[in-house]
DNA sequence: CATTTCACCGAAAGCGCTTTCGATAAATTT
DNA sequence: AAATTTATCGAAAGCGCTTTCGGTGAAATG
């Protein structure tokens, strides 16, 4: 592999000129920076990226952390999506991605910290938990920084519609001719969780449909087994609601389930839209209907975004909201008459 | 933050006795150390880690590489699982991973050439396409490396016992009365798609069990769709199997789909079983009977075979086999007498 | 008391690269 | 022909850290 000593040796000129002839600087000859070039590829140099981060302060990297209060991290298809979308954006513009723990070999360290001995050009978070202390203090830092899918006046933020794909689901169910709505939520101190039951919550009254007392119940953390049981405990109630509106599509999958173990029937009897169009919504049965976050763009929204402040060297703190659909497929019906 | 030279600065020492104290050698005083590591901490210290790298030639970090024909990436559940408890075990023991791109800024280069750039101790490729040239490069090369998903006697591998997967498939179906039973096969490029014909083969074999023409079909690559088109084919077949082993879980989820839109039932009229056992299996309809692989255990011993490269400083040729489940569930059931 | 051992510390070189600032020779202008 | 630009190159410092190799004074040994 070889170094810039090499090089210089090589072709008989200085590790300075080398250094810009391998840099495209202007004051050296055509002629000579042929020749390094040539040199270079011939004996397959390659620059080490650590010499270059550590003598110009960039490292090209950019830091990815998962917060999540039920732990899935990567595994969500739901986050995962963003991630791959982010990276192909990221990667196009020659950063490479860094997912750092908070173990320093023995020590033990914040994320912030890990990151900043990483020497990470930038940040993002993908991320659900307000609370997290981590997600915090990198908020905090003055590491240029994206956090996906949470609020946030203190730095750049990019969600989605949460607030109108409540409301879509709502709708939707209304037109259908559901009077008896409920909405299986996120957890409250998640953002989007919030923001879903408000969408929820606005929709109703909008259309003067009172919330029935369990109708609102929280499903916890958007786990299949966690829709399942809330599902249930909505069963189980006096005035079975005919429409369910779920703030995820693996609670969607869990509360479905619950619905067939019952005995009855989606959609014929209980209608449900799910919340994300998660690849594997289309192949459940039955098809569920739900309203599709745009994850391709978030990740490449987000990208963008953070690539923007790494550049301009300056901290920007936006709100972006991506408009989600609704996508209908066939866990909705008409209301039993 | 500061560096070792405001340590010693502040301290009065050295920057020798700075860094030895921090990295805990044995010629500096108790004294001292406390002194050292008290204003380290007292001035929030970290060490640059591309300075640390540059010195050591140690960079804690392992590269990863997806290679799948059909480019799903981190996206597949499958290798999205195995990669989570690859970065559990390598984390754990200090090491971050780097996603790294074919893309140095506006330089185009290979995967190899990127690792080096960037200096990883090791390499994890997440791979199942045998003929892929940047994988290739990189088993010839000298870094630490292990492969999983794939065979090759020049590196580490790790892999899932696909052989005996098609085999307990086959059998399962063979105890429940059925006869005619079909595979649906992943491309034949990819080694374990291979090793899954095979293990269906031997099976058939073994039973006595002939292989009616367009009973083996290639389901391509893994994916929903193709598994559904391959059913198509399998459905219009004169002599329909009353069974069938998909190659894999998504695969078999579009098999399922295609059987249920000619108006049959899974598995009243044709029994499936897939392989995997993704995260969804359990939650289609009807639950999917398929062959557990054990991704915990594949990302797991992968990382502890990488990171023994990595500290012994020597490459390990070991091939590594997985051994897999059968998990029956509701999409087989006893052949129509 | 002279000598050896030991505990503790620091100077300096090196890791591979970038970038400032001069220096030199050639080309251009007066 | 003298003065000024311009083009091209290199010395050297610096990025932040590790590690070898000596050097000191104090303790242990004879």
């Amino acid at each position: 592999m070889g170094t810039i000593y090499d090089l210089a040796k090589i072709t008989g000129f200085s590790i300075t000129t080398v250094s810009k002839a391998l840099n495209n600087y202007s004051d050296v000859s055509e002629k000579t920076k042929a020749k390094i070039v040539q040199a270079a590829a011939d004996m397959g140099y390659l620059p080490n990226a650590h010499a270059q981060s550590l003598s110009t302060k960039r490292s090209w990297t950019i830091g990815v952390m998962f917060s999540e209060a039920n732990e899935v991290g990567m595994m969500h298809p739901f986050f995962n999506a963003i991630i791959e979308s982010f990276r192909k954006a990221t990667e196009q513009q020659g950063y490479d991605l860094i997912f750092a723990s908070r173990n320093l070999r023995n020590r033990d360290m914040s994320y912030l910290e890990h990151f900043q001995h990483r020497a990470v050009d930038g940040i993002v978070v993908i991320c659900s938990d307000q609370m997290d202390k981590h997600v915090q203090e990198l908020i905090q830092s003055s590491i240029p920084i994206v956090v996906v899918d949470m609020d946030s006046t203190d730095c750049s933020v990019v969600f989605s519609d949460n607030l109108s794909g409540g409301t879509l689901a709502v709708n939707h169910l209304y037109e259908l001719g559901h009077r008896l709505i409920a909405h299986i939520a996120g957890d409250m101190t998640i953002d989007a969780g919030l923001a879903r039951i408000e969408g929820y919550k606005q929709a109703m009254d909008r259309l003067a449909l009172p919330i029935p007392d369990g109708y609102l119940i929280n499903g916890g953390f958007f786990s299949v087994e966690e829709g399942k049981q809330a599902m249930q405990m909505l069963l189980a109630l006096p005035k079975r609601p005919t429409a369910v509106f779920v703030a995820g599509d693996q609670m969607a999958i869990g509360a479905m389930e619950a619905i067939h173990e019952a005995g009855l029937q989606v959609p014929h009897d209980i209608s449900v839209v799910g919340y994300d169009d998660i690849e594997m919504s289309k192949y459940v049965t039955p098809k569920l209907t739900t309203v599709r976050q745009d994850t391709e763009r978030i990740g490449q929204h987000a990208a963008e975004l953070l690539i923007e402040q790494i550049v301009n060297k300056r901290r920007v703190m936006t709100t972006d909201i991506i408009p989600v659909d609704l996508i209908v497929r066939q866990s909705t019906g008409p209301v039993k008459p």
